[in-house]
DNA sequence: CTGAAAGCGCTTACAG
DNA sequence: CTGAAAGCGCTTACAG
C-alpha cells in the first residue's frame, strides 16, 4: 500500500512519511521496478490506451490514414496514452470485430471514416466511448469530426475559374460517400455561381485511389479522341488527382502546361509528387489530434471526472493551397491525342 | 472455472460435460459476455499485442513507415495480435521510454530502423523479446531483418550505365546510417566495375526526406551554372529522388527527357509521382510481416512453447523496378540553366 | 465431471 | 502515519 501511494503520488486518506517514501523510491530505483500495466489496468479499469479503427482500402493503409495517424499519435503521446491500430477490411462485416476490442484493452476508440449503415449502428459496442472522423452518418452518441468539404470544393473551382478555366472536369470519389458527395456538390455550386453550365460529360466517376483516378481519366480520354480536352480537372482527392495526372501523361498531356489539375486533402502525396499539387487542405493532422482530445474528454466525463465533451459535430475549416499543378489555360486549344 | 475452460477450450485436467458446456455457451451468448482482456493478460502474462517503435522523422511518420506498417498490421491481424505504435523522437533520448512500454502491455517489440549506439545497447529492457528492422548495429540477442541494399544500389547503377549514362550523380542519404552507407558503397562498386571514375563533385549529401533531396540538388545546380548536368542521378531513396526531381523541374530540367533519376525503396511515393520512379524495390511490406512472425516465434520460444526463432540476420532480396524516370541520355549535351 | 481455492500484481477504502 | 484486507476478472492446479 505504501509503495503504491508513494510511487503514484495518489491521494488517499493515507499519508506517507518522508522517510518511508524515500526508502520506497530508492528501492524502486535500485530494482528498476516497473508497475505491471495489466494489473494496474485491472484495478483501475483504465488501460491508458486508445484505439484507432481504420478500413484498409484496397489492401493497404493510405496517405489519408498516415496524415490522421500522425496527429493521433502526437496527441496521444502528449497525453501519455498508447495507441493501438485496428485494421478492418469492411465496416459492414467487421463491426462485430469491434466488440472484441472493447474488452478492457482500450479506453476509447476512434473510428476513421466509418461507413456504417443506419441499422448497423445498434451493433456498436455500448459501453465504450467513441469518436468518429469523417463518418458517413451521424452515429448515436458519437461526436463526429469533419471539415467543410463543400466549401473547399467551391473555393477550388472558383479558383480555377479565376485562372481562366471554363470547361472544368470533375473526377469524383466513391458514390454514396458523404465526403465525396459534398465535394461534388461544391463543384456544382461553384459552376452555378460562375454561370458555367454543368456538363454531365465532364463528370468522371472514379474513387479515392490512384488506380481509379487513372483508369477513369484514361477511359474518358479514349472515348474522346480528337475532341477538346477540358481546361482543368478538379479531382475529389489527391490520390485520384495523381492517377489523373498519370493518365494525362500517358496521353502526352502535360500538367499544368496543357491542362490544370487540382486535388483535395493535402496529404503527403500532394507534396511529394511532381508537379506538386494545388489542392484543398483539410487539416487532417490537427483533426486526428482533436479526435484524441475529444475522446479523452469523453472518457473523463464517463468516469464522472467532470470535463465536458462537446456533442455536436466539430467542423474544421479548409484552405486552398496553391502549388504547381494549376496555371492559366494554354493559348491554343488542346485536343485529346489519338490513343497509342 | 467451468466457464473459463468451456469458453477457451483450454486443456486442463478438467473435462466439462456437453450439457454444462452448452449451458455456459448459451448464457455467454445471451449476455454478450466478453472476457476482460486485462484480467486475462494478468493471469496469462500475455497481452496478445505487439509493439512497433518508430522514430518520427522530421515530425512525421513517412512512407517508409507506412509500407512496413502495412505488413506488420496484416501479419499481426492474421495471428490475432493487436499492434500498438510508439512514436519516439530520438533513439538516443527515448531509449529509456522503451522501458515504460515493457511493463506487460506488449508481449514483444519491433524496433523500426533503430540507430542505437553501442553503449546504449545495454539500456534496452532485458526481458522483452525484440526484433529489429534495418538496425544500424547488431543489437545483442535481437534478430535483425534487412535487405541486400548494396546489391540493389549496384544493380541500379549498372542499369543506368547500360542505358548509356556515364556521369552518374549520387544523392546520398544520412551520413553514418548503415543503409545509406551500403547504398553509397554499391554505387561506387558499380562505377568501378564499369570502369567509370568516381567523381567527388557528383556526390550530393542530402538525407532521406524530400526537402533534403530538393535542397541538395538545388544547391548543386546553383553552384554549377553553365556547366554540364549529370546524365543520371541515383538517389538514396524515393523521398530524396522526388525532391531531386522537384529541384530539376524548378531549374527547367525534365525527367527523364533531359536527365534520368532513380530512387530506392519502392514506397507508395514511387508509384504516385509523375513520372513514376524507376527504383530498387525492398519488399518492405513483406519485411514488416516477417518481423511479426519472427517476433511471435521468439515469444513462443521464451515461453518454452518450442518454436525456434532464427538468430542470424534475415536478409531479403531486392529487385530493380523499371518505370518511367530513367531513359537513355538525350542526344544533346544539357547544361545547368542559369538560376532564375 | 465439478467446484472451491489460490494466484496474477496492482489500488484503495478502512481500521488501528 | 502505517499496514492488513478485499477486490479488480480472469486462469489453473487440485481435491473431491
Amino acid at each position: 500500500m505504501a509503495a503504491s501511494t508513494a510511487l503514484n503520488g495518489s491521494r488517499t486518506s493515507s499519508r506517507i512519511s518522508k522517510e518511508t517514501r524515500e526508502r520506497i523510491l530508492k528501492a524502486a530505483a535500485r530494482l528498476a521496478y516497473r508497475p505491471n500495466a495489466t494489473a494496474r489496468a485491472l484495478a483501475n479499469r483504465r488501460m491508458r490506451t486508445l484505439g484507432l479503427a481504420a478500413v484498409i482500402d484496397g489492401g493497404e493503409l493510405n496517405n489519408y490514414f498516415l496524415e490522421v495517424f500522425n496527429g493521433v499519435l502526437e496527441a496521444a503521446t502528449r497525453h501519455e496514452q498508447n495507441t493501438t491500430v485496428f485494421a478492418l477490411h469492411d465496416w459492414g462485416a467487421d463491426t462485430a470485430r469491434l466488440h472484441g476490442l472493447c474488452d478492457g484493452r482500450i479506453d476509447g476508440l476512434i473510428l476513421l471514416a466509418p461507413t456504417i449503415s443506419r441499422p448497423m449502428t445498434r451493433l456498436l459496442p455500448a459501453h465504450t466511448p467513441f469518436v468518429s472522423l469523417h463518418a458517413n452518418i451521424a452515429l448515436p452518441g458519437v461526436i463526429n469530426i469533419e471539415s467543410d468539404e463543400e466549401k473547399g470544393a467551391r473555393e477550388m473551382v472558383r479558383h480555377l475559374v479565376r485562372c481562366g478555366h471554363r470547361r472544368i472536369m470533375h473526377v469524383a470519389g466513391p458514390t454514396r460517400q458523404l465526403g465525396a458527395e459534398r465535394r461534388f456538390r461544391g463543384y456544382r455550386r461553384a459552376l452555378a455561381a460562375a454561370r458555367l453550365p454543368y456538363e454531365r460529360d465532364l463528370l468522371v466517376k472514379a474513387g479515392y485511389t490512384v488506380a481509379e483516378g487513372r483508369a477513369g481519366v484514361r477511359d474518358w480520354l479514349r472515348g474522346h479522341a480528337g475532341r477538346p480536352v477540358p481546361d482543368a480537372i478538379f479531382c475529389a482527392n489527391d490520390g485520384c488527382a495523381i492517377g489523373c495526372i498519370q493518365a494525362l501523361a500517358e496521353a502526352g498531356l502535360r500538367v499544368p502546361d496543357d491542362i490544370s489539375v487540382a486535388g483535395f486533402d493535402d496529404t503527403l502525396a500532394a507534396r511529394t509528387t511532381v508537379p506538386q499539387l494545388t489542392t484543398v487542405r483539410q487539416p487532417l493532422r490537427e483533426m486526428g489530434a482533436r479526435a484524441v482530445e475529444v475522446l479523452l474528454a469523453r472518457i473523463a466525463q464517463l468516469e464522472g471526472a467532470g470535463g465536458k465533451a462537446p456533442d455536436s459535430p466539430i467542423v474544421f475549416p479548409v484552405a486552398l493551397v496553391d502549388r504547381a499543378s494549376v496555371s492559366a489555360p494554354p493559348r491554343v486549344l488542346r485536343l485529346v491525342p489519338a490513343s497509342r
